[in-house]
DNA sequence: TCACCTTACGACACCAAGTGACAGCTTTGT
DNA sequence: ACAAAGCTGTCACTTGGTGTCGTAAGGTGA
């Protein structure tokens, strides 16, 4: 079974956790809020929060671990032949939300962009996908790995400025519209 | 007096906890060396130690509070028709090198791209500046925040992918010539 | 020179984030 | 039904970081 009965409860109380966690956040802030409070939230003890997620701050990004695959598939998807420029503007156009706040909804969202420990962790989750997303652009355009880098960085400079200008108008601004400007932008040639 | 002498005794002593600790985090590594190693190498107590910096990431990014001002002070020295990205790109290749390692010398960047931990406290420092300099950026340029944002965000995307590549050739690429390659590639247009 | 004030330091107590180890309970597979 | 595997609480411990206090030293003005 890939989905046995214990693996389900599993998410169930990982997804329960993080609930818990991002409302304590959200409602008395991030320091404020101890590990033991959020276990207690929840019905146990600080050594158990730490058998479901290695860090507070990563209470906050339950759920990232399979967007990182659905990317690198997502842009294995393109043509071949495509540029890899638009390969990726229109893959992080659709992936663009989950990657942002990594799964908590608006609320997460700004947490993290007025919590710098939160900020400095969802820097170091992107290293993660960045990686990857840069060895299969790699692969698939036979890029050298600094033109990759560059790229995938480039992209995630475009996201980056996007949730910040998303983060200054309160939540108004069109972050799709705002990727497709900075993509076409900084568009390499 | 701009610079009484217990000024200039505490920048020395900083300076000394500041090698002390990056020797000890080249020798033993980041993590396995406690602040009070540190302390005592420079006979001291961890609670002095916190005194001359406000974590233990901070030893290695020693001196480079002076950096963001010095950045912006350039950036304004540029001529004001000049186009935005090239005056980024001429200042930014003069201070690449203290900007990417925060003056830590060779061993120290090493170090900073080997520590995630550091690596996270080197990416929110960036943070500091690259607020600066946006807002210098807009106000020179007329820019609005959004394009500010988005091209000093790209700038530090090119120094990300110069410093990728530097560490992956074990230091021998020419730095400046990647951010010269990468200004020309992502010119926006 | 003497009194004054600021600064730095050590010492101590304290909190919170993690980690390791152990023991007991429940679930699962056979 | 039984053993292996998984989850949990409990306790002890390390480490980063902070607040407080007493005190010695250095710098300042009369």
């Amino acid at each position: 079974m890939a989905d046995s009965l214990r693996e389900r409860t599993r998410r169930a109380v990982r997804a329960e956790i993080a609930q818990a966690a991002v409302a304590l956040f959200a409602e008395r802030g991030f320091d404020e809020t101890t590990v033991e409070d959020i276990a207690r939230a929840v019905g146990m003890t600080k050594r158990s929060f730490f058998r479901y997620f290695p860090t507070k701050e990563d209470a906050v990004f339950a759920g990232t671990e399979v967007l990182v695959e659905r990317v690198v598939a997502d842009l294995e998807a393109r043509p071949a032949d495509e540029d890899p420029w638009e390969s990726l503007h229109q893959v992080l156009r659709r992936w663009e939300e989950p990657i942002f706040s990594a799964g908590a909804g608006a609320d997460g969202r700004r947490l993290v962009e007025s919590t710098p420990a939160l900020r400095a962790r969802l820097h170091q989750k992107r290293e993660t996908w960045r990686t990857a997303a840069r060895d299969a652009l790699a692969a698939r355009h036979g890029l050298d790995t600094f033109t990759a880098d560059l790229l995938t960085n480039a992209a995630t400079a475009i996201l980056d400025a996007a949730a910040q200008e998303w983060a200054r108008t309160g939540g108004d601004a069109d972050r799709a519209e705002l990727v497709d400007r900075g993509f076409a932008a900084l568009r390499p040639g």
